[in-house]
DNA sequence: TAACTATTTGTTTTTATTTCAATTTCTTTA
DNA sequence: TAAAGAAATTGAAATAAAAACAAATAGTTA
């Protein structure tokens, strides 16, 4: 039973320490060094999803209590210029943050501002290849991002 | 030559006339008393198309220098409630509003946070057919916002 | 005109973001 | 491994955007 119990306290442990190690070989990867912060920022940003500072802010005030504002919209904003994050629009006059960088659609929730993931790649295509199709004047297109406007139920 | 400038002058002041008139009835006919600043704000929006509050303080702070913020605040809110106004999703923690209500596409710039209209009812048909096929679980669909993300050149 | 209601105003709060200098942490190299 | 230098974090203060609120004003109706 010992013998048992021990054997998953190690695994979880191994477990974590690989995600940890991941995420750190990540924050390297794009030339940033792993800094506590940055790791815990990154790994709250996996969890959450999309964010806002202040989200992020109260999901790691207790585990990092000395964590503060200032290096969270530091963090979140590096991240972006190093292509871990995206900003995402929003309606409510705050930033957004998706930790999903690759190109996909949402459903955006205007009761409170939540963003539901809808990994369609067919929908991108669709929109890519007309948007292609056309020649728009003066502008340079970089992407193309769609919100599904409505209520969660 | 006196009588043509006259004229001119009283088919502008007529066309000027006109429109405040419209404004006015416009106003009037979503429920709204139609103000002197609310005449002005909504004249305002129609010029800049897209704006967020500053930019309105900014466009009537001299014809309308009592004008304050509170009431631009108000009276957009106030519009948007009425179906006059939409509100614009942004990457600047910003509230935009549009004076254009009907379903449109936008190209978005991200250096100066610049809206520019996509007219093109292709488009949002393409996306709103498409996703009218697709059930969306728990989420009840009120419209698609579309941003096509650039630069401006 | 008087009374009532709605709107606007100036001011004050609140919330979100940014800035900045001081400190701490990390990395490099002797 | 100790010291120097660079980079990141911190706490506090500044700025900016939005919202709240009570007093004043304007508009409407009887």
């Amino acid at each position: 039973m010992q013998i048992i119990i021990f054997i998953i306290i190690f695994a979880e442990r191994n477990k974590k320490g690989d995600a940890m190690l991941l995420i750190k070989e990540l924050i390297k990867s794009v030339g940033l060094k792993a800094t506590p912060q940055r790791i815990a920022i990154y790994e709250s940003m996996r969890k959450l999803g999309h964010a806002c500072a202040d989200m992020v802010v109260e999901d790691l005030k207790d585990k990092f209590p000395t964590l503060t504002v200032a290096t969270i919209y530091n963090v979140l904003e590096s991240f972006v210029d190093a292509g871990l994050l995206v900003k995402r629009f929003s309606l409510n006059h705050k930033m957004y943050f998706d930790v999903n960088t690759y190109e996909h659609a949402h459903c955006y929730d205007t009761v409170n501002n939540n963003f539901i993931d809808v990994d369609d790649p067919n929908l991108i295509k669709l929109i890519n290849d007309y948007i292609s199709t056309k020649e728009i004047e003066n502008f340079e297109v970089e992407g193309v991002d769609i919100q599904i406007v409505g209520k969660q139920k």
